[in-house]
DNA sequence: TTACTTGGTTACTTTATGTAAGTAATTATA
DNA sequence: TATAATTACTTACATAAAGTAACCAAGTAA
């Protein structure tokens, strides 16, 4: 009856429409990063961080480094998957530019 | 200290990563709804779907008519505010389409 | 009069997120 | 030696958001 919605559309729109996954993708693609920096980056709680790194990994769409340094280091980057997706935040960048207000 | 993200590009990932946003402006994109049809279209509940169209209408990227018919139709459809986050859902398809397995 | 349809709202439950404190490992400082 | 500092978390608890199901108003139609 309804033309329904393609199931790889919907997943990919549920990776992204999850609260913080798009900040966490954007501030990745300047480069890996750290778990603190990524918070301050960003404004979001160790807690949900934490969650959503561990889901992003899950997905393959990001990669967690361990440099046992002191204190441990440990590095958050896009994969290739990860990075494939810049071409959607540039995208949002556009549309904010032309369509929001300062 | 850490050089902060565009406030206009942090608005436009607060919309759209706000669960169900993205999939009602992709319901859209294809024409004028009612509330019914996008309701069964992508699966959401009244309660939300109510608060959603509100704040789209709100954010000025959906348009709202009221035909008094009997009963009355009421559709929904996207400005062109609206309409200019295609490029964004299309790129979102893309990426589905290369990453996700099916 | 009762029933049907659309586009909602309301009350209540479940899930997600925010907040703040705590933890383990390792080293630096008093 | 005891205390403190740092990073990357986790845990417990509080609040906010979303799901569920019942209900409502307006306008017919049977």
């Amino acid at each position: 009856m309804d033309k329904s919605i393609c199931p790889r559309f919907e997943k990919a729109m549920t990776i992204l429409s999850q609260r913080w996954t798009g900040l966490i993708i954007y501030q990745l693609l300047s480069g890996p990063q750290r778990f603190c920096t990524i918070e301050s980056g960003i404004g979001i709680s160790g807690r949900v961080l934490s969650e959503r790194l561990k889901d992003l990994e899950n997905e393959g769409i990001v990669n967690r480094i361990v440099y046992p340094e002191t204190p441990v280091r440990i590095e958050y980057s896009l994969s290739e998957k990860g990075k494939a997706l810049e071409p959607i935040m540039k995208e949002i960048e556009n549309w904010s530019q032309s369509w929001l207000e300062r």
